[in-house]
DNA sequence: TTCATGTGCAACTCAACAGTTGCACATCAG
DNA sequence: CTGATGTGCAACTGTTGAGTTGCACATGAA
């Protein structure tokens, strides 16, 4: 499941559809109107973007509705900062070790 | 640049790659020891790397060290929280609102 | 020098993905 | 009902990227 989160953020028109989702939710139709891309190419992007979490669909008489859910983004950075601490700890016991030979 | 990280991010092999340099510097001949792959993949994939800024190239005699650099990752993990909490924020002035109307 | 090890470059195959087009189906307004 | 709008499904093209292989070059050790 993170993989897809990645595998999603990877596309910089599904980062400007999650940018655009935190705004409020819309469907596809209206955000294709809004960029250079056939409504198709945003479907598909946006069913992307749902398998992985980062999205769900509402129906409300014949238009879908697309909204943010940002649980998964909070997991993907939690999993940045956690790599980034890991490393960061490393260079400080370095750090205490050589001035502790002088 | 932050395209580039995102990219570099979407795939398995270059996580665990992250993962283990995590650790400490390595060299990519070390790393295809340990990996099912080749060396000219996890050369490749470190270059995706070094691309995105997140590693840095060292030479060591004929042996190349290869180290993290998290800077892109803090960056990554930053606008990933600020995508969820402008999200949240919109959620929360909604409950405002609902709850003044009662 | 000679050999082993580590690296760099280039070409190739294979699979996945972005984006498109065309058409059928569903829903709302007149 | 009729037309207009929104959606879903399928097939197709073009491109990108992962991984491999082969060979040449550089460096350290005997």
């Amino acid at each position: 499941m993170k993989n897809a989160v990645f595998v999603a953020l990877a596309d910089p028109m599904r980062r400007q559809l999650l940018e655009r989702l935190a705004m409020g939710p819309t469907t596809a139709t209206g955000i294709a109107d809004r960029f250079p891309v056939t409504r198709q190419a945003v479907v598909k992007h946006l069913g992307a973007l749902e398998v992985a979490g980062m999205v769900a669909k509402e129906r409300h008489g014949r238009e879908v509705h697309y909204r943010l859910q940002s649980a998964p983004l909070g997991e993907a950075s939690a999993w940045l900062t956690s790599l980034s601490a890991r490393w960061e700890q490393r260079l400080l016991r370095l750090k205490r070790y050589v001035e502790e030979e002088s």
